[in-house]
DNA sequence: AACGTCCCGTAC
DNA sequence: GACGTACGGGACGTTA
């Protein structure tokens, strides 16, 4: 077999260069294009010209990197890049696909490093190396089979010219790179030492380390540069942190993938034509092609990098019970600068579990676990473990990654370990990217991108009554299952990170979805504390009436019965009395729900009301006052849910264990149960509610000047719609009719139909139209938003929100009728309850600094979609409600006002 | 006995 | 078929 041979195109850094370096060029559409010529240029040469077996264009992905986190000034004050250039970007990596090169990029991480450590690969393989590129930082690289090539002059770079041009060899580059600085990059260096300087200490004294030891040692003759060494030796050591170059980076790609491969060439020919680069066709000789596709609709094509999976394989993995193994692993993180993490665990409600083992990844394929809690099996003393890694979970410089982080955390902080920082999580990654496509598991993610099936939690601890703690499971099958999952999390993290970036959700994540977690983790600690003697007696109290409501329907029907089975009930209704009007659910049992209930009752019947009676009471016992008191936690007499962050398909989060975002409000026996969440003693309770939220979006993103109006002037909403609709005075309006114009307005949030408003306004068919006809006569607006939206997911299969957030809806384009009907609906309301998710979240991301900031003791307890509830001590609660009002106003600028209503009570219903 | 589905009802 | 988003309890039928 012959040598290998690897060309590494330095893409970004040929970018810059070729933009500056060629005169303008613009396509017939204007795009100015120099850069991308220049790039094809030089792509065309090297594949004609050079001899290499393998090839591959390196990017840098993202503007921040570890290095942020060594230095912030590292690149801080970089500008943006030239307007003509950014459009180029993207065509850049086009082109590198239409030439059929892989493109690479990694997030956190600069072209450089990924150039470096597949440089550092290859040589390992015996292979050799040419790097395409005439960037100094790179020349640390240089020698033992690794050369450099000027794209621009076409002339080779090698320690011999390096040597030339610095005075020092290769390897000493990144001493002499500490010691100069770089103003471009704002690498701060040792002020007056540039090259000149830098060459005459290395060659008088050896290494950085050196020049340092002597200059404080007073080796060093006293001098103005002495003196600056002195001062500024820490700027210098954290000057050769930045330009040192990773050489161990888990390669996003195997090299074997880079095996030059034929281009397609009508694509070639499509790519090349579009930009117009017709001397690269002739070239290339494909200018005899003609064109697949006349118009191929300005490819909104977001450059796709090619990240290809690894092939490594999963498992087998390592067990760590000796302190030299996790040496050895802590040392591969600190080297690797990240590390992915999942916490095994014995129960899987994140609050009522204990750790009992650590799993570890960081390069697909190398995971290991760390037992610490297991019944049986040599494992390794806590504290040692505790010593080991509470450095790597707090160090800035080493991203800690997870797979729903907020849950780990839980756990990590039960154990005593510190809280993890930075993180990320591909659980809401992946959420950023698709809500609404599919479900964020990591199973389910798993097999959906790494085409891999990982073993179930099942599998492994068993179910139902045979289902045992995880700390019971052997040592040898839990490293299988639980390496496995941060493999499979690592993996996650290198295919969907850089893709955030291409769907726009990049801010989205950092700020939104992963700032709001320790926000979370923080109300989930805290929770609420309910009254449980009141509960327990609204229970028994409950139960009482039941039975009396039971005794009274036994009498009417002759018989007895289960109450609670609504087959059961629809018999006796519609089967043996007989009544009439009775409907169909879709499996063909007799609906009995409250509005069918509701009509029996209205034509006279005596049973309908009594059930209803007596429903209500069932559910406000079983679901509420029984259920609440099974969740109040021994330790701290409170109640305390979890929030799914990657459930809700338009953005909102969901609670359970238990549901705290269905609290009884409307009826005054359910506001009994809201009555039971109280403040702890010498606190109050703060309540601060959006006001329209939804109504005020649908003003700002369908401009709709006369409702913008409305909410400008602070008009009661509805009554205005009733007259806007109906033509009858706002003064003296009677309550059915704003209560019809409300429906409308809900009606219309909701993806209105005539069946629907008829069925909630207990009005015909013809009439809600006649309605609905009216409400579009007078905002027109709503209309074409309507049609724009659905058109816009019809194209696309998502809308967006006006905070960028893509919410995916799947069917929109389906041939049934009603399947695509219900798309388009969940279509229209996604942007606006998608919207005020984004809202209230960015208020809850930015509460505890204000919060902080204010001095005042108060905390957030819960968040119910449009409501967050407070608690502070009572005589500061007034200042409280004030800064939650003033954060959740200013959360976001629309064309309307935000207003939020504050409340402060004893309880959860007196605070309204 | 455990699990999944249906029906129903609570919130925003 | 049936105006949006969730969670969960009880009944009931199916699996083990």
């Amino acid at each position: 077999m012959s040598k290998k041979n690897l060309v590494l195109v330095d893409g970004s850094g040929f970018i810059f260069r070729a933009f500056h370096a060629l005169p303008p060029m613009t396509r017939p559409d204007g795009t100015p294009v120099n850069a991308v010529f220049g790039f094809c240029n030089m792509l065309t040469r090297l594949l004609k010209e050079h001899t290499g077996t393998h090839l591959a264009v390196i990017f840098d992905a993202g503007r921040t990197t570890f290095r942020n986190a060594i230095d912030p000034r590292y690149k801080a004050q970089r500008p943006e890049p030239p307007a003509e250039l950014i459009p180029q970007f993207a065509l850049v990596r086009e082109a590198t696909r239409a030439f059929a090169v892989p493109a690479i990029e990694l997030d956190g991480f600069e072209a450089d490093d990924l150039i470096a450590s597949y440089a550092e690969a290859m040589k390992a393989a015996g292979g050799e190396v040419i790097i395409v590129s005439s960037d100094k930082d790179l020349m640390q690289l240089l020698g033992n089979g690794v050369s450099m090539l000027d794209p621009i002059k076409s002339t080779a770079i090698g320690p011999a010219q390096v040597m030339e041009k610095f005075g020092v060899t290769p390897a000493q580059m990144i001493d002499a790179q500490a010691l100069m600085g770089d103003s471009v990059d704002n690498v701060p260096g040792v002020a007056g030492i540039g090259p000149k300087g830098a060459a005459q200490l290395i060659n008088e004294y050896g290494t950085l380390d050196a020049i340092l030891a002597a200059a404080s040692s007073g080796t060093m003759k006293p001098s103005k540069r002495r003196d600056a060494l002195i001062a500024h030796a820490e700027d210098a050591r954290i000057s050769r942190r930045l330009v040192e170059l990773r050489c161990n980076v888990a390669l996003p790609c195997p090299i074997d993938d880079l095996a030059i491969a034929p281009h397609d060439d009508a694509v070639l020919h499509d790519f090349l034509d579009a930009q117009g680069f017709k001397s690269i066709k002739a070239r290339l000789g494909l200018d005899g092609l003609a064109r697949r596709h006349e118009e191929r609709s300005a490819p909104p094509v977001a450059a796709v990098p090619v990240v290809t999976t690894s092939d490594a394989p999963f498992g087998p993995y390592e067990t760590i019970d000796t302190e030299a193994a996790l040496d050895r692993w802590i040392a591969d993180i600190i080297a690797t600068g990240f590390v992915a993490i999942d916490t095994e665990t014995t129960d899987l409600n994140a609050r009522r579990t204990r750790l009992v083992g650590i799993s570890l990844a960081t390069a697909p394929g190398r995971a290991a676990y760390l037992p610490l809690g297991h019944e049986a099996g040599e494992q390794l003393p806590r504290a040692l473990v505790h010593a080991r890694l509470a450095p790597i979970l707090t160090d800035p410089a080493i991203l800690k990654i997870f797979h729903n982080a907020k849950f780990d955390l839980h756990v990590l902080a039960a154990a005593a370990l510190p809280d993890a920082a930075p993180f990320d999580d591909t659980m809401l990654i992946s959420y950023a990217l698709e809500a609404g496509a599919h479900g964020h598991g990591m199973d389910e993610l798993s097999v959906l991108h790494l085409d891999h099936k990982p073993i179930s939690y099942d599998e492994v601890t068993g179910t139902g009554r045979n289902r045992v703690s995880f700390s019971a499971v052997p040592v040898d099958r839990a490293t299988a299952y639980a390496a496995e999952d941060a493999d499979v999390t690592l993996r996650l993290w290198q295919w969907l990170r850089p893709r955030l970036r291409e769907a726009k959700a990049l801010t989205l994540y950092e700020t939104m979805e992963r700032g709001l977690v320790p926000v979370l983790l923080a109300m989930e600690r805290a929770g609420i504390m309910v009254d449980r003697d009141d509960l327990v007696a609204m229970s028994d109290e409950f139960a009482r009436r039941m039975d009396e409501i039971q005794r009274d329907i036994e009498q009417l029907v002759g018989h007895a019965f289960n109450l609670g089975s609504p087959k059961q009930l629809g018999e006796i209704l519609f089967g043996e009395m007989k009544l009439q009007g009775g409907k169909r659910t879709k499996t063909g049992a007799w609906g009995t729900d409250a509005a069918a209930l509701e009509e029996l009752a209205e034509a006279g019947h005596e049973l309908p009301r009594r059930i209803l009676d007596w429903r209500q009471l069932q559910k406000l016992k079983s679901t509420y006052a029984d259920a609440l008191v099974t969740e109040i936690d021994i330790e701290d007499r409170r109640v305390h849910t979890s929030y799914a962050q990657a459930i809700a398909a338009t953005g909102r989060l969901s609670s359970n264990d238990p549901n705290l975002q269905n609290i009884p409000i409307r009826t005054s026996e359910g506001a009994r149960i809201r009555r039971a969440f109280i403040a702890a003693p010498g606190h109050a309770l703060i309540s601060a509610d959006y006001s329209q939220i939804e109504l005020r979006l649908l003003a700002h993103v369908a401009d709709i000047p006369a409702l913008k109006a409305s909410f400008i002037n602070n008009e009661d909403i509805h009554a205005r719609t009733a007259s806007e609709v109906f033509g009858v005075p706002m003064e003296g309006m009677d309550g059915a009719t704003r209560r019809r114009a409300k429906a409308i307005n809900f009606g219309i949030i909701y993806g209105i139909s005539a069946f629907g408003l008829a069925r909630q306004l207990g009005i015909d068919n013809g009439e809600a139209k006649r309605y609905i006809d009216a409400y579009f006569a007078r905002y027109p607006e709503i209309r074409r938003y309507m049609n724009d939206t659905r058109e816009f997911a019809r194209t696309h299969g998502y809308v967006v929100t006006p905070f960028g957030r893509r919410c995916h809806v799947p069917g929109i384009a389906d041939k049934n009728p009603a399947r695509r009907g219900y798309a388009e609906r969940q279509a229209i309301n996604a942007p606006l309850q998608g919207g005020a998710a984004d809202i209230i979240k960015r208020a809850m991301v930015r509460l505890p600094d204000a919060i902080a900031a204010s001095g005042l003791d108060m905390r957030i307890l819960l968040q119910v979609h449009d409501e967050l509830l407070f608690e502070a001590p009572i005589d500061q609660a007034p200042a409280a409600a004030a800064v939650a009002r003033e954060v959740m106003q200013q959360a976001a600028v629309l064309s309307v006002p935000l207003l939020v209503e504050a409340g402060i009570g004893a309880n959860w219903s007196d605070a309204h």
